[in-house]
DNA sequence: GATGAATGAGGATTCATTCAT
DNA sequence: AATGAATGAATCCTCATTCAT
């Protein structure tokens, strides 16, 4: 079993060309964004001929998304069967546990999807409509039904609840710099995994009102 | 008294054209990024040529530190005189409620802070040298000193308290996307500037185990 | 009496405004060439800015041209006199001496000849057509007087001799970074200046035939 | 065997591309400098796309310098066996015609090095460490050798013999011009390297003193 | 006369993409 | 599949020049 951030190092020379390429492009990308990433220097990363790329993704563009789709799918298999099963919290902590083992797994990914809420790009909008808004809905749901949270925090509140959730998820990921920089810690450490799961769930906790 | 969001807006045609160039820029570059940007485009948008941009900012390079600076200098003189006198949870609340008000007041900002630290950019660097680290510190100390606080994390938990801090106050701009297309509220309305500044007290007191 | 090189200095801060311009520009025409030198440059090194050129010079061609036409004045003096009297070693001796005086009074001038050689300009066509050409025709006619030349080349020499004459007069501005690199002295100084003097006198009489 | 000035015409289709725009390179940059010289015309002249040149060489510069290395290396040659070698006026007659004979071959490079020196450019910095001082050093050892020498010129003058050497060699190139304006002659015919060869022979016997 | 700002053309270079080999 | 070379558009930036102040 790959450990954290598996496809953070440079991959082997036998895995098929087109996976290296997603590999080196998800880094590139997760480091520099999009706009910041020329097919030459993924290319380049692989050890491949610039226009070779093309033999294994149409565009540049059709390269970003391919990289997107492969590190979203887990997280779409495990919202699909959360989506149905938030009924309490263990079901959240358990939810909450898989999430955060799978950031783990593939931390680029979290950058990526923090750069995607910022750049308000199109993955954002399918995701949206597919994913998340159910998700969201879903979870309201869930949080209304528990009564410290309906009693712990005002009506207005709760959607920041909800985006507070999103970013003790996500943050430590796209806040890694911060975290070496200001914290004086190195961020993706398996010793900062474990405590990251640990917080969550006592946040969580406290969020909810105690539940 | 120019109410949120004031330079989101294209800027008067009598400003002065330095002003209106960083006023299209810190727009441009909240929306997508450094790389994201051309020259051409923030000239274009202030009805300027091309090159006359250099007739203002030397590079590219400079008119985006500009802008950062011209942004982040608010946040400095908070800071600045915070550092000292964070003696307590009512200095603490005065500050956030300086700094979500500076927030509102230039949301642009917030977002290209949150763009610089998924960079790890040299303007992280500086600014974490200089403010952030201090501001920590200094934060920390705070935190170490109320009872509640120690009772109710363990030590490892505190990174991340202050990391929840940091997104509690900046999420809301860098995810404004997700608040529009998930929750389906317009994020940057006055009505969700007064909420947020309520969540925040509300969520950093319950943080705080109390206090 | 200004010593050799006048014009290398930055001038005056009082002399005229044009003059002062003349002279950045001629140092960094001789450097590096019209293409090579902007108007920004010449401007910034004048203490002026780059539009103000314009009230002085209509362009930076006319000034290019200004600054030769200016250098040429007293060689076209000391040809135009020469051209009727170049009747024996001693008049020549006299000429040379006389060129070379004004050559070392500026040096930039006998750089620029050189560019102006190289690049085949307009300037070398009047130059040539009004000057030299004439100046060529008396030198062969007084050289073919000389029994001893006549004796010392055959007729297919005599061309290279002319050229040879040029380059023992110019080459040193133009050579002098390599006189510095190769030979190790310092190019324009007095001493040299000198020498270079005494070693036409002997190169001449030698090529001349013993005349 | 290519006649002289074999690179001064619009190379061969079928030469490859690299070479083609060496070829093309080596004759504006003769003409106009590296200045006077864009890119977008070289490639123009090779019939290539403007950005197609960056698959040869990836800079301007780097470019530049190529076609000198390309230039100069028959040179380098030539002096690398002169050097250890210069024993008497039959080995200096001997070196004279191998680099006049070069010369004729590449005067496009004449030119160059011409340039080169007015510029007082790095490549110059590289050659007179490299190449010219060894030569230089060698050449006043075989002077210094022979007593004609010793007593016709005085030690003052002897660096500018050495220069005039330099002169009388490469001079004809960069005054081509000048010939063909003043001495109506052509100045790269047949005629005249024949012309330039002996020439060269007799000054230099001459200016050795008869040796 | 000087200035700062404006302009359009052109500077070198990089871009994503294509295609023959 | 992989490559090297080609392309046209776009990149940032500098150029000479103009003009209102």
């Amino acid at each position: 079993m790959p450990g954290p951030g598996a496809r953070a190092q440079p991959t082997d020379a036998d895995a098929s060309t087109a996976t290296r390429i997603l590999d080196a492009a998800e880094i590139l990308f997760a480091q520099r964004g999009f706009a910041g990433v020329s097919v030459r220097e993924i290319a380049g990363q692989v050890g491949l001929n610039q226009g070779s790329i093309y033999n294994h993704f149409p565009s540049k563009q059709s390269l970003y998304e391919a990289v997107l789709q492969r590190g979203l799918t887990p997280f779409r298999e495990i919202l699909e069967s959360a989506a149905t099963e938030l009924t309490g919290p263990d079901a959240r902590d358990a939810l909450l546990e898989r999430l955060v083992d799978q950031l783990w797994r593939t931390p680029n990914i979290a950058k990526l999807i923090q750069r995607e809420v910022l750049d308000d790009g199109e993955v954002l909008e399918r995701l949206s409509e597919q994913w998340l808004r159910p998700i969201y809905t879903a979870g309201r749901a869930a949080m209304d039904a528990v009564p410290q949270v309906r009693e712990s925090w005002v009506e207005r509140d709760i959607p920041f609840v909800v985006l507070g959730m999103y970013h003790f998820l996500f943050g430590p990921f796209g806040s890694a710099a911060l975290t070496r920089r200001v914290i004086g810690e190195e961020p993706l450490s398996e010793d900062m995994r474990q405590a990251h799961i640990d917080f969550l769930k006592r946040a969580t906790h406290r969020l909810m009102g105690g539940a």
